[in-house]
DNA sequence: CAAATATAATTGATATATCAATTAAAAATA
DNA sequence: TATTTTTAATTGATATATCAATTATATTTG
């Protein structure tokens, strides 16, 4: 059998580790206490005024309880907040707060800063192709 | 600020967790009670006599605080055996059960046939494309 | 309308990730 | 050789992932 170390499979964990390590890092060294994961949550939100956290779980691509997590943690350090839905009492209406947006506003340029640094050197098309590769793994997989 | 759905770190993301889940599905419809981590671990193990958690780590691009918590696991239910090492009473000797060399075997078939199938359609020359840019990327975020 | 079904979210259990601090032993060096 | 530094591994704290079970509410349907 082919050794993990040799397989695809493995290029791509370490790819997305690396980038995720330095861009946290990078996140820390800046002076912001959110992760990754809360930033990404905590921008769509933004993005989408009304999303349930079914569609935030599709979107964010995490289980549904983990969202139930971060989302407890962002409401708990006032970066987000959460309300009662007028209309359907099981969900709730998700907002960021100023404190929120504020921060993710400062956090716009480290975060530009990691992906430009992360692509340097490849091209438009060269990332064109890396997307459709992975996406058609992410077919396979289904 | 391009949207995280845009980015190519999401369909990274994407590609690698949907291979998990796929894969730890489908070791687990196949009736074996080991994670994906846990089986790299043990396979790393039989195919490197003396390896030590530290260079466990290193290859399974893991945390040495994760490596020793899956080893304790793997431990305790009999994949993995842990002798103090003859010289160096820092380290561990690390080897395979039998049970843990039984599981390795049969877990084989589940293995290949999930890298086969999340490559499907793929060809070896865009195998070594993908591989190449994930290296790159890799190496930019060092 | 009442019962069955579906949906939104939470909770519990277990595994892993990450960072920082700690322990124990080995190696280097003054 | 005694002290310092390095190395190997563990531990604690907190965050996230995953699966299964549960709760509360909405919707569908007989």
């Amino acid at each position: 059998m082919e050794r993990p170390a040799q397989t695809i499979f493995y290029s791509l964990e370490k790819a997305i580790k690396s980038y995720r390590q330095f861009a946290q890092r990078n996140l820390a060294d800046n002076g912001f206490s959110v992760t990754i994961d809360q930033g990404l949550i905590l921008s769509l939100i933004q993005d989408n005024p009304g999303i349930t956290q079914q569609q935030i779980a599709v979107r964010a691509f995490k289980d549904h309880a983990s969202v139930t997590r971060i989302i407890e943690n962002l409401v708990s350090r006032d970066f987000l907040k959460r309300d009662f839905h007028r209309d359907d009492r099981r969900r709730f209406e998700l907002s960021v707060t100023a404190s929120g947006t504020e921060t993710l506003l400062q956090m716009e340029k480290t975060v530009v800063g990691n992906r430009t640094k992360a692509l340097e050197g490849i091209s438009a098309y060269e990332i064109e192709t890396l997307k459709n590769l992975l996406e058609r793994i992410t077919q396979n997989c289904k």
